[in-house]
Parts: structure tokens; sequence; C-alpha cells
DNA sequence: TTGACAAGAGAATGATCGTTCTCATAGAGT
DNA sequence: ACTCTATGAGAACGATCATTCTCTTGTCAA
């Protein structure tokens, strides 16, 4: 990027977290060194180890931006095919369609963290572990807005498929496990009570 | 181990995958280097490299290992549960439940092996693709002894249920997934046509 | 016993990486 | 204009790693 030293200490912070998300996403937290990151940023080493102190601190800095954006986009995303009409649970599959066929798909952010196991601490898995009780906590107030007395496994019911279906999506490259995730959901919202 | 050179080629073939399943899978691809499975095979460097000439042999030969290793488990596993009575979709969670309690249980191998995207390439991405689809074939066999008549996305879902619970139980280190998932399971082989 | 080869031990090699350091400069305050 | 400080550019440092090489030894056929 353009002249670094021009930047402010917040526009540096954010070109860096620009960087490492767009990094770590695409290549896995060992796959991307950190002068890739001085690179991608603009911000050179002296600034960037400033900022962050370690790799490792980047690393835990990157899961919790991406954790916030995206739970935002998530939501958004739900709400915007509510809008349209669809059921709110039914919402999330056409939630999690939109992201799967994204160009550079690659899964999820937090579970192909945690599966580079030498290269995270327990900061990180803390973090990741937040951020699937919030998309778990997330989908149970989706199902509570249209079924309420659903069973009490529903919502737990519901992440596991939703991540089985994100994974799946990913080794296959394809969206016919999302579609089967999402059949299997619509039947149990018939079959289950209001 | 013991004198290597007294070990004919396939003891040292099968020394060599043995302890690069315990590292590999307990640290992950990039967490192991070669002299790691040197000191726990007992195989010296030189005959390491003349059995396999690369880490990402090594590491293919181990994926594919595993792979036989593992259906051939799961498989005599949900048998075993199926001959005490269980239905043979729900002996699956059995099974399931019995990998995620086992002490150093740390996912799907060939789903975290995925997420080190700088450390495979396609002829792993080749076999960790065919073991999942041998895994939704197996399930659909499973499925298909008691529900003929399931709905034709019944197998998939499975998949992508039985997928997402083993991530969770990695990701929360709990069982509560696995028995949400179970219960989902459950009621779908209530409500489906058999 | 001897010679030749297969294999082990483990050092050497060349690359990569996280992190730090040096040097030179651009402003900020005087 | 002149220090003082903050910063950039990027070289340097010390680890680590995959892979290869050297030197040595054990084994076996004759």
């Amino acid at each position: 990027m353009s002249p670094a030293a021009t930047m402010s200490p917040n526009a540096a912070k954010r070109s860096v977290l620009r960087a490492a998300d767009e990094l770590f996403y695409a290549h896995g937290i060992s796959g991307v060194v950190m002068s890739d990151i001085r690179d991608a940023s603009g911000v050179s080493m002296r600034r960037l180890y400033a900022l962050y102190p370690s790799k490792s601190e980047l690393v835990a800095a990157w899961l919790t931006d991406r954790h916030d954006t995206w739970m935002a986009w998530f939501a958004s995303s739900v709400e915007s095919h509510v809008a349209g009409g669809a059921d709110p649970v039914l919402a999330t599959f056409d939630a999690i369609a939109e992201w799967v066929t994204t160009p550079g798909y690659r899964g999820c952010a937090f579970i192909n963290s945690l599966a580079e196991t030498s290269q995270i601490d327990d900061s990180h898995r803390t973090i990741i572990a937040a951020h699937k009780r919030d998309l778990v906590e997330h989908l149970a107030q989706l199902a509570a807005r249209d079924h309420p007395n659903a069973p009490s496994w529903f919502p737990a019911a519901l992440a596991v498929i939703v991540d089985g279906a994100i994974v799946q999506c990913t080794i296959f490259a394809r969206t016919e496990p999302l579609d089967a995730a999402r059949s299997a959901v619509h039947h149990l919202l018939e079959t289950i009570p209001t």
C-alpha cells in the first residue's frame, strides 16, 4: 500500500486486520508469514510489531475481528431473507448458501484454525469456542421466533447441521450437502411442535 | 524403537505409519517434523526417505492408511451396536460417542488435514474427498437396511449431521452436540416413511 | 577372514520464518 | 535551522525444517 508513514494508528490497524483476514483465511495460519502481512497491508515490520507484539497476538486479533464481522454479516443476511418471507430457521440456509458459493470460500475460519494445532494456543481456542457458542445462541433465538415449542435439542441440533454443511461443502466443493441439510431441517420444522 | 536395522521392509513401513498416525493426528501436519517420525518409529532418516520420498508422500500414505483403519473400525463398531439391538442408523451415534470420548480425540483427521491448506496438495484433497464419499455411502447403506423408503436427502443429511457432531464435539470438548444430533436423527427416523 | 553392499547415526545444507536491530529520514517543537 | 522522536526499509539473527550426504558398521557370500 501507499506511504504507511502517513497512516493513522487506527488506519494502520485496519489495514493489518484486512490483510490478515484475506491471507489467514485463504492460506491458513502456518501458510502466512509476517512479511506477507507487511506486504499486503503496507505497514512496516517495526510498526506491525508495535501494533501486535507477536504473530500469535495478531492471530487472536484476527479471530476476534472475524467473529464480529462474520456474525454481523450472518445476522443481516438472515434478516434480509426473513424480510423476503422465509422462515427464520430456513433463512439460515439461504445465508449459508450465499456464503459457500462466494469465490474463495474455504470453510469456517474458526474450524480451520482449530485444526492448526501447532499454531494456536488456549487463548485462540477460547475465541473459537466463544464464536460457536454465539452462533448456537443466535440460532436458538432464530428458532424461538417462529417455533417457540421446539424440543430442547433443536437449537443445538441446528448448529450441528449448519457446521456439518459448512464443512462438507468445503470438502466436496459443492452445495449438495447444504441442500440435504436444508431438506432435513425443513422436515424437522414440519414435524415438530410449533 | 529397537534396532531398526533388523526390521523387515514391511515392519519398517508399519512402524512409520503407526508413528505418523499418532503424531499427525495429535499435532497436525505442520506440527510434526520428519525427525519426530524417525524418533517415534525407530526408522532412520535414510530408510524413511527410501520408503517415502517426501513428507508429502508420507502424508498421503498416512491418510490412505487412516481411511482404511478408521472405516474398518467404524463399520465394526456400528455392527456391534446393531448386534445389541440398536437401529443401524442410531448405532452410528453410539460408535461416534465411543470415539469422541476416547482420550486424545481431536476431531476428524481428514477435516483437520484439509484445513492445513499450506501443507497439502490436490493428491491429499482427493484422498480426503474419497474418505467422505465412502462415509456417505456407508451411511446410505446403513439407512437402507431398516429404512428403505427414507427420502432421498436422508443419507446426505445424516452424513452432514455426523460431521457436524464430530466437529462440534471437538470445539466444545463435550458430547452434548452429539446428543442433540442423535435426538434430531431419532426424531427424523420416527417421522420418515419406513 | 575378506570384500562389498545395505543401513544407521547424525552432521551438513540451504531454505524459511518470527523477531529484532541498524541506519537514514521526516516532522514536531524550539 | 536544529535537535528529538517516531518511523520506514530492509538486513541481520537465531531457530527450525525438509532433505541429502558422509562416515561407519553389521551382515553375508565366498
